[in-house]
DNA sequence: GCATGAATTATCCACTCGTATAACAAGAGA
DNA sequence: TCTCTTGTTATACGAGTGGATAATTCATGC
């Protein structure tokens, strides 16, 4: 009387919790908090949800996890950009730029995943704490390109600056990923190299042309 | 045996749809679409759950209405501003970008809800549909504002000009929400200002000041 | 082979959701 | 003041879902 039982493969710790992570973040990105029940992240990771609390105590703490690996996922992309730069200070704030407006930053799948954490934040003081580092993170990473601009301006008018060049990134990155057939391939990325040019009043060529 | 049942008005009809849709659109802002529940609704507009039906076929229904409703709200709190303001294209652009650097538009609440109902808009044709609609008309006036400013610019580039000056909007509008006792009274409009003369090439005077 | 624990299965229990319907009463018109 | 309409309440249903858990099985390393 074998119950015909679901054949599977042990998989070691890492890649279970990475695939279940990863569930988690696509079913966000889909159909907001509510589409990632566990029963969902379970069949998205090919997995029968009891498995979920083998790895993660609570849902609550899968839900962090997967935030948290979200916020990563940002700041890595980003400075990824910056390690094939070169030493110039201009180039290595075009090629940040340029990086944070395509894919895979520009991402619809993305700005899903965004909206549907941010009201997700209000309840969890915790999930709000790992938001405002990687806030933070980000935005020193850009003030400190623009710092090490050669020009002259006050760290106050730096920091504005900083302020004023995400502001244009961010809105680029929510236009772009919301209405992707809305511009044509590299016009988002010359777009935001003028705007911070302006902004700067110093020049920056585009790193792929 | 006189059960005390719950004294109430009979409100007129308008004021009702009024005050559903308006509790609806709270509860999104706050916690989501998943905290909009029926039941919630009714509760948050002091009335009880099956009065919705009676307004509204079904919940979709009033769910759809509550973002005809706030889709609106956008664009009139745009336009409001270009009323006060005087005749002159440049005073008309500088007025529209302030206004939308300040609340009621830059509010958590209101991103709260714009984030909510993004991937709400992913199920919903008919959602979509009025998301579209909303989002040209409200870059359309900006581009239209920019086309009238003294200068001599290619419509083509107008176009990319209202894309690059809508940006920085919109990302000023999502950090400000986002952050909001992280910028000065009067900060943010001043850092919008100062960006889109620098994209445009054309100063503008803040009308506040 | 054998032990181990990763993974499955099955189920619980509480709760929520949207919807439906019948009883009630507020307020306007007579 | 009486009546009638209908806005509003109360109650309930029926289905479904939520996260959690206990017991069981079997893949795998030793």
């Amino acid at each position: 009387m074998s119950t015909d039982r679901r054949p599977y493969r042990r998989e070691p710790e890492e890649a279970r919790r990475e695939a279940l992570i990863e569930a988690a973040l696509e079913l966000v990105a889909l159909g907001g908090p509510q589409a990632a029940t566990v029963r969902a992240i379970a069949a998205r990771a090919g997995v029968t949800p009891g498995l979920i609390r083998h790895y993660f105590a609570t849902k609550e703490e899968l839900t962090r996890a997967a935030y948290r690996r979200f916020v990563q996922m940002l700041t890595d992309d980003s400075t990824a950009a910056l390690r094939d730069a070169g030493p110039s200070p201009t180039a290595r704030l075009a090629a940040f730029v340029a990086a944070s407006l395509r894919p895979p930053v520009v991402d619809a799948h993305r700005l899903g995943l965004w909206a549907g954490f941010l009201n997700t934040l209000r309840g969890d003081p915790e999930m709000r704490q790992i938001h405002e580092q990687g806030y933070r993170a980000y935005r020193d990473i850009l003030e400190g390109l623009i710092a090490a601009l050669p020009r002259k301006a006050s760290p106050d008018q730096c920091h504005r600056d900083a302020i004023a060049c995400n502001a244009v990134i961010d809105g680029l990155w929510l236009e772009g990923s919301a209405l992707p057939q809305g511009f044509a391939s590299g016009e988002l990325q010359a777009i935001g190299l003028a705007a911070v040019s302006a902004i700067l009043t110093i020049p920056l060529k585009d790193p792929s042309a």
